[in-house]
RNA sequence: GGCCCCAUAGGAUAACGGCUAGUCCAUCGGAUUCUCAGUCCGAAGGUCGGGGUUCGAUUCCCCGUGGGGCUGCCA
């Protein structure tokens, strides 16, 4: 049976380079109808909190990558935060086997200068502790060779002289990484370790602990970085780089899955659902390069989710997006029923790429006292004709039913014809009357979804305020 | 400094050792008898450098260069 874990310390946001290690060992495990375990490594007092691990939580349960283990819901090989593992002392049990097999020792720092050790002992060496000694325990390194293979790097080799012992359990009674990672791997019966390439040089040192216990190795496997456009390390310079911030700023949770699963993996179609992928999935296409963040490319994709999915699944994410991350903006949906507020979504997000720029487009056609752009405000005042423009097509569309789009469109060329103005200048001033902007959906739609009633409300308020910018202008 | 990983257009990828190095994003140009941030069409742009092996190298080997990682009582 195939078990995977995403180990990450909770020390900050979920990164997108986690989600995509995360994203990995879940399509695997689901190939293999094996188990994705999670486990919060929050060894590091100073740095781990609480809020950060709700956090993490939060982003990968809205990423959709549910696990079969975990600090939230339990397991069999439990518990799943180190914390608490810790505190049943299975780490300290584990080096004091290792102490016992003379592997390991314990080291007595310098008062000091604590990074000198002043003595080596099997034996727990209390008179120094008493005296205020810090106290660690060192694995031993021995002479020779350490040897795996990585699944997508192939033969490691590794000569031992250059490291030196290290610590598996600090001062003050904490495992270190490199030993709880070992440990943990080992109790909860990890057969694949996918990580990130950062912890590929880290590898021969947990493998010397494997092998000093005499346990069976997992299969590794070390996926490329995610880099910035100038190939450093993806940090916020570039960009946002946690899952909530890409939440935030409108995109959608399939739309960033899916970019972060072709980053770096030859498929054939670029645009899926990840979720259906899982039986094409193998670890084998993931590519051996480091790649760059392509935020531009993201949004491209985020844009093809956006127009191909559900309306009415649309309505639900916007819906839920504005309650969470636009609270101000959340009204803009009361008063109007659901069948209203989609029409208006149908047409306004085919020009459109994420949440934040949807709203933009939508919420002229769903406030009443919307605002005018002053890109629109100057065109009008320099169009002379503007509101006879204007009252034409109200005196027009008063006496007419539209039901569909031709009846409008006809109308419209209609007005601009009997007027002899273009019908580019028209359009655009009815556009902007009608929802304060030049760039909206098309117009004849946008007069279709907005209705007789909006219509010819949205031109006389148009008519009227219209006027007096006019009147603040005139020489 | 030491050890390790990586290298095809600006970014992401494709090409049993063999056609004119293919595709997607971005860029530029055109179209969409209404806007464009949407859609369609088109263009430009690449095998990091130097040595080998070979009839033939993007592909295999060596050196260099560049980028990245590790080198913590961080993970």
């Amino acid at each position: 049976m195939v078990r995977v874990r995403f180990a990450p310390s909770p020390t900050g946001y979920l990164h997108v380079g986690g989600a995509r290690t995360a994203l990995f060992n879940w399509l695997f495990a689901r190939k293999m109808n094996g188990k994705f375990i999670l486990r919060i490594e929050d060894t590091d007092l100073e740095r781990s909190s609480e809020e950060f691990e709700f956090l993490i939580l939060d982003s990968l349960r809205w990423c959709g990558l549910d696990w079969d283990e975990g600090p939230d819901i339990g397991g069999d090989h439990g518990p799943y935060r180190q914390s608490e593992r810790n505190k049943l002392g299975i780490y300290q049990n584990y080096a004091k086997k290792l102490i016992d097999l003379k592997k390991a020792y314990y080291a007595v720092h310098d008062l000091e200068n604590p990074k000198e050790v002043i003595l080596k002992t099997f034996e727990w060496p209390e008179n120094y502790f008493k005296k205020g000694h810090d106290v660690t325990i060192k694995f031993k390194v021995e002479e020779g060779e350490t040897s795996f293979n990585d699944l997508l790097k192939g033969k490691m080799k590794f000569s031992n002289d250059i490291f030196d012992d290290l610590v598996i359990i600090k001062s003050n009674g904490f495992p270190t990484y490199n030993f709880a990672v070992v440990v943990d791997d080992y109790l909860m019966k990890i057969t694949h370790v996918i990580r990130g390439e950062d912890h590929l040089s880290n590898t021969p040192k947990q493998i010397m602990i494997y092998q000093a216990f005499g346990w069976e190795l997992p299969e590794f496997m070390h996926i490329p970085l995610i880099l910035g456009r100038d190939r450093s390390p993806l940090s916020k310079r570039h960009g946002g780089t946690s899952i909530n911030y890409f939440r935030e700023q409108g995109y959608l949770s399939k739309a960033l899955m899916n970019y972060l699963a072709i980053l770096g993996w030859s498929v054939e179609e670029e645009i899926f659902d990840y979720k259906d992928k899982i039986e094409n999935f193998s670890l084998n296409s993931i590519s051996n390069k480091s790649v760059i963040f392509d935020y531009q490319k993201l949004e491209w994709l985020n844009g093809k989710h956006l127009r191909k999915m559900e309306i009415e699944d649309l309505f639900g994410i916007f819906h839920n997006w504005l309650l969470n991350f636009r609270k101000d903006d959340a009204f803009i949906l009361e008063n109007h029923n659901k069948d209203y507020i989609m029409k208006v979504m149908e047409i306004c997000r085919e020009k459109v790429n994420t949440l934040v720029q949807l709203l933009e487009m939508v919420k002229p056609f769903l406030i009443d006292e919307y605002e005018y752009s002053e890109e629109y405000i100057k065109s009008f005042i320099s169009e002379t004709r503007s509101l006879e423009i204007l009252k034409k097509a109200l005196d027009d569309f008063k006496d007419k039913e539209f039901k569909n789009i031709e009846d409008i469109r006809t109308l419209l060329e209609n007005v601009a014809k009997e007027l002899e103005i273009k019908k580019r200048v028209v359009f655009q001033i009815i556009r902007g009357a009608l929802l304060g902007k030049l760039i909206t959906p098309g117009l004849f739609e946008s007069i279709k979804v907005l209705g007789k009633n909006r219509t010819i409300q949205r031109l006389k308020r148009t008519i009227e305020i219209g006027g007096s910018w006019l009147k603040n202008v005139s020489p």
